[in-house]
DNA sequence: ATAAAATAAATCGTTCGCGATATAATCGCA
DNA sequence: TGCGATTATATCGCGAACGATTTATTTTAT
């Protein structure tokens, strides 16, 4: 199958597409996986995302949670919208300046954490590899992110 | 910063999530990396996952472009309709079983492989890694989603 | 031979995600 | 001071992506 010849362009349009491939795929297997777990805290996996960026540091304007999730506005305005009408959230403009709005958990929105505690747990399980495995793994991947985003 | 005792779930809550984010955001980045080679040959990313299935081999069925990209046919049928409107395909009730749709290559589609045979080369440089580390990678990436779909 | 089960695509409604653009507020500088 | 540039968020249109359902065809079992 493998020559050792140099790749061709040919071959080249296989295999490169394969790394970019296997991180598409790999993400629809996580929104899969995470589905059923999230269906009972009524969330879907962005969403859950944001929650999390949230749980750890409360009170977050729109353009910090873009910046730890690379999203832009357009895609976060509708979301948050979704989170605030279940009661999670809270969209208020920031008084010192007015073209900012902060992004607060209520308490709903942060008791919902304990119930998502459950949930990593089964993600872990899922993935069947030895923490050390996945952190090293997440580490190289992030660094590809960051190589691609250069 | 990382104490030695064993994770408490919160801690979970934040390191697991991050493997499942590490993918998340390196999808999008990707996403955007190809964009720009993607723009020249009026291609959407997921599109161009398809014409690469399709110029590896020609003639399929949306069933069998599904499985091999893992996607459904709510997503494929109008991802083709687009392609076809493009002229870069063609879809064809199967004769022997009219329940099956056969997707294959027009010419300008067959004929657009030349041009795309540019676009691994720029993703690749813009990884910024050895082909070996690429490789490596890939199959790694490979195996945890296999698992997640276990 | 035909009714029931299974299979293959397509359709529908919802959520994400982006780029381009709009709107509104603040900043900087003449 | 006040006006142009910058910044922050929102809006719009489009293309994925999914689950649930529908339609049409084929297979199977009776």
């Amino acid at each position: 199958m493998a020559k050792a010849d140099t790749p061709s362009s040919e071959d080249l349009l296989k295999l490169d597409s394969f790394l970019c491939f296997a991180i598409y795929s790999a993400n629809h297997a996580f929104t899969r996986v995470y589905k059923p777990l999230l269906d009972d805290l009524e969330l879907t996996y962005p969403q859950y995302l944001v929650m999390v960026v949230l749980w750890e540091k409360d009170d977050q304007t729109v353009g910090s949670l873009g910046e730890k999730l690379f999203l832009e506005s357009s895609t976060l305005t509708p979301m948050l919208k979704r989170l605030e009408a279940m009661g999670y959230i809270t969209r208020v403009r920031d008084r010192m300046d007015e073209r900012q709005v902060r992004v607060r958990l209520t308490d709903t929105g942060r008791a919902l954490r304990h119930r998502a505690n459950a949930v990593p747990l089964g993600i872990a399980g899922a993935t069947g590899m030895e923490p050390a495995d996945l952190a090293r793994l997440r580490a190289e991947i992030a660094a590809l992110r960051a190589s691609l985003l250069r």
